[in-house]
DNA sequence: TTGACATGAAACCATATAGTTGCATATGAG
DNA sequence: CTCATATGCAACTATATGGTTTCATGTCAA
């Protein structure tokens, strides 16, 4: 849990997924060339995203291919998000309510 | 949109949210007796969720008071993190086909 | 008014992170 | 076999990050 956030911190590593998700099945040289850094560096992010179950890899001869996590990871984070979302509503009724007793008390 | 995802990767921060969740409108010293760490140091994560609109706040008196943010940043988070769950399926075909192709390649 | 309480701000520190370069290893092609 | 290609690994650097401590400011209450 703590790894996916963290995972999708970065600007970079979002920048992979979506280029995954553009294309599928990437070896690390193709991401690499669309990457404004190395090879290395790109190696890292996607040793990061594999070890925090976004992506998932295959080996094809001395190619590792690259594909998004097949795992649906991403339902925790809606899961975790949507607990606020459902909030919501009561969260802006609060607000409100101490928006105005606040005031009550600032005029008397 | 970075902002959200980086202010959700620490931890500490989304303890706060949860507390939040718990009871809305917690003045920082609140919030700040239950975390294992200074009130400065809480002060600096709000801050942060505030900067990222997940937390809004107000001033009752000399204390403030915050409050899970009515707008709904989390639907950016769900929607970003929702094409990719979009792409399972298919992520998961091409998958399977590439190791098959790679199965048949090997014992050719 | 005075003092206690709630927050803000700044300097500082240790560690984590994102990137680099250089070299080693493994595999496919000729 | 030999060489080019694809990746891995390790050392190093700069900056970001999360935390601390100290001090300043603002507000309520007696």
């Amino acid at each position: 849990m703590s790894d996916v956030f963290r995972a999708l911190a970065d600007e970079s590593r979002r920048s992979l997924l979506d280029a995954l998700f553009a294309r599928n099945g990437q070896s690390l040289s193709e991401m690499a060339e669309n990457m404004p850094m190395s090879r290395q560096a790109v190696a890292k992010h996607l040793a990061i995203l594999e070890s925090a179950n976004l992506v998932s890899t295959a080996w094809r001869g001395r190619e590792k291919l690259h594909y998004l996590n097949p795992v649906p990871i991403g339902e925790i984070v809606r899961r975790w998000v949507g607990k606020f979302e459902d909030a919501r509503v009561d969260a802006l009724t609060d607000f409100k309510e101490q928006m105005e007793t606040s005031e009550e008390k600032r005029r008397a």
